[in-house]
RNA sequence: GCGCCUGUAGCUCAGCUGGAUAGAGCAACUGCCUUCUAAGCAGUGGGUCAGGAGUUCGAAUCUCUUCAGGCGCGCCA
C-alpha cells in the first residue's frame, strides 16, 4: 500500500513545472511515508511536501492541498487530507485497513520477519570473556544484546554467524593454573597465596576436582617460594617458572583440566540464559610466533612486508595511523613475546578472510580506545574498516535492596550471571538486560525483576499475552462450532479494536528499524506500548458477552495481538506466557 | 590534557536520518472487582528537554560553546 502512495505522490511531484528527475528523487529518497503515529491522523502519513517545500522552495501547505486533490482524484482510499504544517494523512478504505490481521494469522510467527538484510554475511563476536572464571552480571547484558542482534538480523534476512573467542592461551591462563595447583597444596604453603593470583571459591573447586583422579606432589615445595619479588606482578610469574620447572606435566595437566572446566561452566551458564553460539574460536588455534607458519606469524609478516608494521626499540610496531589512533602500538614486545593485540590483529584477519560483509563486536565500553588500532589492523591488512561495526555496552550496575552490588574477578567478589538467573529466571533477566539502550548505563534492580508489581514491565507484557490466551481458550470452549479464523472484522462490524489494528500493524516496521539500528530495546518499548493497548481494550470490553458475530471479530484481532506478542518476546528469546 | 558516552517530569527511562499539543512507568491524589486473570483500567497534578549561541518555514533532535557526571588513554588482558 505505501509503494503505491508513494508512486502516486512520484508522479505527482515530477508533474510539477522544471522538476528534475534527480529531484524528485532527492525528494523521494528524504521523505517518508509511514503508518501514522495516530489514529486520529489516518491510517498514514506522509511529509513529502514539507520536503519538496525545502528543497524546491515551495510553500508546503498549498503543495499539500494540491497533493490532497490530486489523491483523492484516484478514489484509491477513503480520505486524503492536508494538515498541519503540511501533512498528508490518508484514511484507507476498510479492507486494506484490516488486512493486516489476515495477514498476521496466516504468517502466525513469521509476521515481522523480512528480507531486507538482503542475505547480507554477518558475524557478530560477543561475550568472549577470559576464562579465568565464570560469567558475572557484566558479561550477561553483552550476552544477550549480541544474541538477541543475532536473532533480529536473522529475522530480516540476513546471514548471521555468533562466536566466542576463547582467550586459552596467554599469561591469564597461566595466572589461572598457579592459583588452581596453590588451592592444592595449600596446606603445604603455611597460608601463603599470592596477592595477584585469583582467589575464588571456584578455584578452589576445581582443585578438589582435579586431584579426585590426580595426584600433585612436589619433592621440593619451598623452593618456588624462595627470593620471590615483592612486587605482586612479578611475584605471580616467578611463581608460574617455577611450577613450570619443578614439574611441566603436571602443569600442564592442571592447565588444560582447569581451562575446560571453566569453559564448560561458561557454556553451561550460556545455554542456561538461553544465548547460544554457532562457533568457539580458539586463540590457541592462532598458533605461536615461534611457529612460522602460524597465523599469527602470518598476519605479523604480512604486515611487515607491506610496510605497515616496523621494528624500533626492539619491539614490533604497527603504524595506525590510517584510523587516527593517538599513537602506532607494539605486536612484538622486545622481549619477543606477542601481545594481546598481536593475536587480536591475527584473529580479525582470520574473520576478514572468511569473507563476511560486516563483522560487529560487540565489547565492553571500556574497550572503545581499542577501536581504532583494530581498524588501522584491517585496513593494514588491505582491507576495509568499515567491515567492522563495534557496538559497545555500558556496564550494568547491579542493585540489590537499593544498594549497589560491588564486584571483582581478582578477589572472587561477584554476582554471578548464574546466580541471576537462579534469582529471577532467564526471561526476566534478558528483558531487563534489554530494556535500555545498550551503549547507556544500567542500573539493574534485582528487587523490582522480581517483583509482582505494576511497575514490572516484563510481567505486564507477560500479562497481555496470557490474558488473551486464556480468553482463546474459553471463546472455544463456548463455541466449539465456531472457527476462530472469521473475517468478520473486514466489514467493519465492530470498531473498537482498530486501535489495536493500527498499532499491529506497526510491527514489521518496529522489527527493521530494530535491525538496521541493532537497538534491541525498540522491541522492548513497542510491546509495552501494544499491551497498554491491549490492557485498556480489554476493561472496557467484556469480550464474551458480546453478540457472537462481535466476539468473532473481537477474538480474530485479539488473536492477532497475541501473535504479535508472541513474536516480539521470541525474537527477544523470550518465552511468552500462556498462563500466570 | 586528549578521546568516547551521558544530561528530558520528584525517580527510572522512551523520543534524536529535524516535523503535528514533548511521551510512558513508578511515586502523589481520586475512582473502577457478585462478569473473560485487579500482576489490570480510568482520571488529576507534575517539564526553562542542563545553560547559552547558531542553522531552519520548523530544533529535545543538527552545529558551536559552557557546565555537570561516567568511562578510556600500558611493550596489561
Amino acid at each position: 500500500m505505501i509503494e503505491t502512495i508513494n508512486k502516486n505522490i512520484e508522479i505527482f511531484i515530477s508533474s510539477l513545472d522544471g522538476v528534475s528527475n534527480d529531484l524528485v528523487k532527492a525528494v523521494i529518497n528524504k521523505s517518508s511515508t509511514s503508518i501514522s503515529e495516530n489514529l486520529d491522523n489516518g491510517h498514514l502519513t506522509t511529509n513529502v511536501c514539507m520536503v519538496a517545500a525545502s528543497t524546491l522552495k515551495l510553500n508546503p501547505k498549498e503543495l499539500a492541498d494540491n497533493l490532497e486533490k490530486n489523491l483523492n482524484k484516484l478514489e484509491l482510499y477513503k480520505e486524503v487530507k492536508a494538515a498541519g504544517p503540511g501533512f498528508i494523512n490518508i484514511t484507507l478504505h476498510r479492507k486494506d485497513f484490516s488486512s493486516v490481521l489476515c495477514r498476521i494469522i496466516e504468517a502466525k510467527e513469521k509476521f515481522g520477519k523480512s528480507n531486507i538484510g538482503n542475505n547480507r554475511k554477518i558475524q557478530i563476536e560477543f561475550v568472549s570473556a577470559n576464562p579465568t572464571g565464570p560469567l558475572h552480571v557484566g558479561h550477561g547484558r553483552g550476552a544477550v544484546y549480541g544474541d538477541v542482534i543475532g536473532r533480529i538480523l536473522k529475522a530480516t534476512g540476513s546471514f548471521v554467524e555468533k562466536e566466542y573467542y576463547i582467550n586459552d592461551a596467554g599469561r591469564q591462563i597461566d595466572i589461572l593454573t598457579a592459583s588452581v595447583i596453590l588451592k592444592i597444596i595449600q596446606k603445604e604453603l603455611n597460608g601463603f597465596f599470592p596477592q595477584n593470583a585469583y582467589k575464588g571459591e571456584y578455584i578452589e573447586s576445581i582443585g578438589k576436582e582435579f586431584i579426585i583422579n590426580n595426584i600433585v606432589k612436589y619433592d621440593d615445595v619451598g623452593s618456588f617460594l624462595k627470593d620471590l619479588s615483592s612486587d605482586p606482578e612479578e611475584e605471580i610469574d616467578q611463581i608460574i617458572v617455577n611450577l613450570k620447572r619443578l614439574d611441566e606435566k603436571i602443569w600442564k595437566l592442571v592447565k588444560s583440566f582447569s581451562l575446560e572446566s571453566i569453559i564448560k561452566s561458561i557454556k553451561n551458564d550460556l545455554k542456561d540464559f538461553n544465548v547460544d553460539f554457532d562457533s568457539w574460536f580458539n586463540e590457541s588455534s592462532l598458533g605461536e610466533l615461534s611457529d612460522s607458519s602460524s597465523q599469527i606469524s602470518n598476519s605479523i609478516n604480512k604486515l611487515k612486508i607491506d610496510g605497515m608494521a616496523y621494528e624500533k626499540d626492539g619491539a614490533v610496531w604497527l603504524n595506525t595511523d590510517s584510523s587516527g589512533d593517538d599513537k602506532h602500538r607494539v605486536l612484538v614486545r622486545d622481549d619477543g613475546r606477542a601481545t594481546y593485540f598481536a593475536s587480536d590483529v591475527a584473529y580479525h584477519k582470520n574473520k576478514v578472510d572468511r569473507g563476511y560483509d560486516d563483522l560487529i563486536n560487540v565489547w565492553g565500553a571500556d574497550h572503545h580506545g581499542y577501536i581504532k588500532r583494530i581498524e588501522a589492523s584491517i585496513e593494514a591488512l588491505g582491507s576495509n574498516k568499515k567491515k567492522l561495526i563495534v557496538k559497545l555496552v555500558q556496564f550494568a550496575n547491579l542493585f540489590k535492596k537499593g544498594k549497589k552490588v560491588k564486584m571483582s574477578t581478582r578477589t572472587g567478589e561477584f554476582f554471578t550471571l548464574k546466580d541471576l538467573i537462579e534469582e529471577i529466571g532467564a526471561d526476566a533477566a534478558r528483558f531487563y538486560y534489554l530494556s535500555k539502550q545498550a551503549d547507556q548505563h544500567l542500573d539493574f534492580d534485582l528487587d523490582l525483576a522480581k517483583s509482582d508489581s505494576k511497575e514490572n514491565i516484563f510481567y505486564y507484557i507477560q500479562y497481555a499475552h496470557a490474558r488473551i490466551f486464556s480468553l482463546e481458550k474459553k471463546y472455544k470452549e463456548m463455541n466449539p462450532d465456531l472457527d476462530i479464523n472469521v473475517e468478520a472484522i473486514e466489514e467493519g462490524l465492530y470498531k473498537k479494536c482498530d486501535n489495536l489494528i493500527h498499532e499491529i500493524s506497526k510491527y514489521p516496521n518496529v522489527v527493521n528499524k530494530s535491525a538496521v539500528t541493532l537497538q534491541p530495546h525498540l522491541i522492548i518499548f513497542y510491546l509495552r506500548d501494544l499491551s497498554q493497548l491491549f490492557h485498556s481494550f480489554y476493561n472496557d470490553n467484556h469480550v464474551l458477552s458480546e453478540s457472537k458475530d462481535n466476539m468473532q471479530s473481537i477474538v480474530y484481532c485479539l488473536s492477532a495481538v497475541r501473535q504479535t506478542i508472541a513474536n516480539g518476546l521470541n525474537l527477544l528469546g523470550i518465552k511468552p506466557m500462556q498462563k500466570m
